[in-house]
DNA sequence: CCGAAAGGTCCGCTGAAAAGACCTTTTGGT
DNA sequence: ACCAAAAGGTCTTTTCAGCGGACCTTTCGG
């Protein structure tokens, strides 16, 4: 009777404090590539309001990413906080115990992008999915791997816009997050971003057509791609 | 260039305290009916170690619990804490803005229950299989809206066991308590029960045989009842 | 009838966060 | 050439959640 079940219903609470979350929050946008090199951020009187934390709390944050070198602060009139022109690559200290969690993440990410698909296969309109097929474009057009991957998070982002859910947005850039810390640390062949872009194209015709189950099966594949080329850069399974 | 992106970056940072986590980890388990009434909780001190929290915290949120009548406590060697026999209904304060939150939740139920669904279909195992039969069973053999209600919460969780997800198990642990909390707000008659249990039977089936694609689509058809028959009880969407 | 096992009470400490006043630097506009 | 506005930088005060632990009270099993 208990076992399994209590198992999740007794498991450590967390809470993660406000500063924590704040760091995360900028600090993924920057490495997506959502906050790129150069853009400002709002002023920070304005910023904590709109992230609903007190100025204090919110310089703490700034200065640790300040101090990591994802962001440049300058004074003044005209002055802001800028994302540097250079960030910092993704540190290699986070994947220290990836491997523990990286099954993990991988389920979560097949959930989120399956079920955005799924939605945006009803949902997406003719600009989503021109979106969706620009950045294909872009993606096809360059063969620097760090431009590749900023215009793949925007694509998948791109799918969860396009199923028209706020909440599934924010389930994809954090997942995303959490992925991409794992992919930039494996060297990806061109010719794997080649076939993984193909896919990408085909997605976007399954999705105007309103072929779902199509689409999350072809889906299921192109992430499959993903957790093969990781699987040999991670420990065992068993 | 900016507008859309950034309104996920720069929402508001939640964060919840360890003693409403814990008031919702343990109330949503009753109401589902993970912790069946008269079930006796872990000891404070043992349970406040489990949860990773102090004792002080753990007792605040209990007792939050006790006065709402969720939970009773007796004292003295042999007592302890334990689920009402009788758990209060859901409360339809909790109603007031669902509407605002409802069509977003869904979307996530959308995803979680499609990615467990596509996991499962290439995980499970012939004993995982086998429970969710003997769920559907209990369903077609209950009369009883609360019966039924909790052993489709089972069987729901039991695809993201089946999946092999501990992530998964979690996320659809939270997503069905806060459907649940829409789900038990709204008259379900018969014929709709049965309807819906045919459909569990049909999706045992497809991952029984394999049939990702085929499932996925079910299942999004499955809960496009749910929100078909919510869509009459919520504010108008436009 | 005692001691162990449970819940119930209390208190002091720490650290995160908020709120706000104020300082310093820089520059765009007049 | 100025100066006011707009930014980041600094400080102080207050509040509150949470921790940790000592201790009390009730009840029952042996």
């Amino acid at each position: 009777m208990s076992g399994r079940a209590h198992d999740a219903i007794f498991e450590p609470v967390r809470s993660p404090t406000a500063f924590e979350e704040t760091v995360e929050r900028l600090g993924v946008a920057i490495q997506l590539g959502l906050l790129p090199p150069g853009a400002q951020l709002p002023p920070e009187r304005e910023l904590a309001a709109r992230l609903g934390i007190s100025r204090s709390t919110l310089r703490r944050a700034l200065l640790t990413l300040v101090q990591s070198g994802h962001l440049l602060a300058t004074r003044g009139r005209g002055g802001g906080t800028f994302v540097a022109p250079e960030p910092p690559p993704v540190s290699a200290g986070g994947a220290r115990d990836l491997g523990a969690r990286a099954l993990e993440v991988l389920d979560e990410r097949v959930a989120v992008e399956a079920g955005a698909m799924l939605l945006a296969a009803e949902r997406a309109e003719r600009s989503d999915l021109d979106r969706l097929d620009s950045l294909v474009d872009e993606m096809a057009g360059t063969s620097d791997f760090d431009d590749y991957r900023r215009a793949d998070v925007r694509f998948h982002i791109g799918i969860a816009e396009a199923a028209h859910s706020a909440r599934l947005v924010a389930l994809m850039t954090e997942v995303q997050g959490r992925v991409g810390e794992l992919i930039a640390l494996i060297p990806h062949p061109e010719e794997v971003l080649t076939r993984s872009n193909a896919q990408h194209r085909r997605l976007v015709t399954l999705l105007r057509r309103g072929h779902a189950g199509h689409a999350v099966q072809l889906l299921r594949r192109h992430i499959e791609g993903t957790e093969h080329i990781l699987a040999g850069f991670l420990p065992a399974k068993e």
